[in-house]
DNA sequence: TTGTATGCGTTATCAC
DNA sequence: GTGATAACGCATACAA
């Protein structure tokens, strides 16, 4: 390339990146030259040389879940507002998976990483966010002290099954996606909607009924049987909160199936907003989170620890909305 | 690193790549200094030396449609059969964001790309064949040389309006999301099945009605809104085939809005079989795509073009499956 | 204004 | 078995 320009790499290098100082002759030699052999300068090399590559790394727990692709949606915003690019990591939940991808954050081929979900014990959180620019998104340790966004779950899922007993609802259950037996859940948040469900419930007087407590996973297939189950009771529940909306259709689905009719029999209250809940029949009942807000504000926080360096702790709330819509009435 | 070692840097690159001839007092030195300092070689220097990265692009036009992601899925399994990684490109079908993606291969970031789709003409995309490895899946040009991998459209639209037709249907729409205005749509996929459709009812000898198609957009929205527009014909068809599921489910819950019955007073026909279509009410007919099998192909090609470098002009179809649900009967 | 030389962190070649 | 050393492609300090 040098040779073919007949100028010195530095010389190539100083009219690629527009540095001032070059006569508009040698200029034109080096354009010339890109233009004949269609060249295009090596990130491998400029990678090595600056020593970072503007990539950042975001690990998602399933590509699947539209509720995620929204918030991606945001990180990428801003991402490319500074010229970061972003890989998206699906790691379906497993460890291995989970571990193999943050190699990448350790041998720098990545500057910096946004957690969706971790496997993660919170020592292993705490020990890469004292090495490395990482935030957490939506999920989190909160006894940890890595920067993180996300809404105030626990007052969302209190607000919501507010709204339930406001409706004459007594017999309200939760259906949940974690399972507790396992002491460091994925789902933190499911945690807190569940403290948030308990304590709406006992500020009603109305007494926690561990039947009425479901645990099981984060998906459609999860919230049917769970509805099933639910059904089956003696005293089966009037009204249904479900800690997400995957859950939640699920759940509808099972009523649908044994002739009941939702909100008329069964109420049924889902949490996310994601964008088959407008598509169902009827309409879900949920509570909105400001997906692209939360994604943005994740990758803001990044770009800010990878600038300066110092692991700040901060933990950014964002404002959700209940949306009342067919499911309930 | 090598100084804290008390070794070479030789030596030191021949016990993490495991190379044979090193003693174990020398083994146990570096041993000792990774540990020491939580060493981890760069990604950086390695790749500028070897001169590939090991990573490939995935262009997808949304990471929200999860009949992509399962395709994702497969492609990941094969990545990492072969120590390859994946960066995974939501394009939003803009030619903006394609193209600034397309820079990470042609500067040597990525040893190859798979487009799931793309807004590249014919002639960009020969091009960028000619230079580099990359392969189609799903969607693809098919008149040009660059291997790809998909199922047979148009013979699967085919079979699903036969399906419609067999079931006593004569005034079967379509809704596509094909703009024919467009020459080079993104979705060639969209004008196969259009064929499909076409070729069934000629067969039949059904007089293909103008007035029956419809052409929007791949999402929800413009499927219930197609399908308003249809039910507002003077003669409005007893049946629909939708080019994918999430036009499909616009459409049903279009029907639902106007106090129509599925099937008894308009039949529906999808394609794609995301995991939604279980979950509506009745639950879909479609076409199930092998969409794991399909992604995992692609990337089988891929790895293959990368490792020969010679550009081998492959289509490789897979087979489809009619899935017959409770949208039609 | 331009070129030369150096280093980024690896791996590979060669000599010891 | 081991260690210098060159090279990968770039950006920069410095010299010219």
């Amino acid at each position: 390339m040098a040779r073919v320009a007949g100028v010195s790499v530095a010389t190539i290098s100083r009219v690629i990146n527009k540095k001032a100082g070059v006569s508009e002759l040698a200029a034109a030699k080096v354009a010339k030259a890109i233009e004949e052999l269609d060249y295009q300068p090596s990130l491998l090399g400029k990678n090595l040389r600056r020593s970072h590559t503007k990539l950042v790394i975001v690990f998602i727990p399933t590509i699947s879940n539209t509720f995620f692709s929204k918030v991606v949606l945001g990180m990428e915003a801003k991402a490319h507002e500074n010229d970061y690019n972003i890989i998206i990591c699906d790691t379906r939940s497993e460890k291995a998976i989970e571990h193999k991808y943050i190699e990448l954050i350790r041998n720098r081929f990545v500057d910096g990483a946004i957690f969706l979900s971790s496997s993660l014990e919170s020592a292993e959180m705490i020990k890469l966010s004292q090495n490395y620019p990482i935030v957490q998104c939506c999920e989190f340790n909160d006894d940890i002290d890595v920067p993180c966004v996300s809404i105030d779950n626990e007052k969302a899922a209190y607000e919501i099954t507010k709204h339930l007993i406001k409706l004459g609802h007594k017999k309200i259950a939760l259906i949940t996606a974690d399972d507790k037996l396992n002491a460091s859940s994925m789902y933190h948040s499911a945690r807190l909607r569940e403290q948030g469900y308990k304590r709406a419930l006992s500020e009603s007087k109305i007494r926690a009924n561990e039947e009425y407590i479901k645990r099981g996973k984060y998906n459609f297939k999860s919230g049917q049987l769970a509805m099933n189950e639910l059904l089956e009771l003696k005293s089966a529940p009037t009204a249904v909160f479900a800690v997400a909306d995957t859950i939640a259709i699920g759940a509808l689905k099972a009523c649908r199936g044994k002739g009941l009719e939702v909100p008329k029999d069964v109420a049924i209250a889902g949490f996310d907003d994601i964008s088959f809940s407008t598509m169902v029949e009827p309409p879900l009942t949920t509570i909105a989170q400001p997906q692209f807000d939360l994604g943005y504000k994740a990758m803001e926080l990044l770009i800010e620890r990878i600038g300066s360096g110092t692991p700040q702790r901060r933990k950014v709330i964002l404002e959700h909305e209940l949306v009342i819509r067919g499911t309930t009435f």
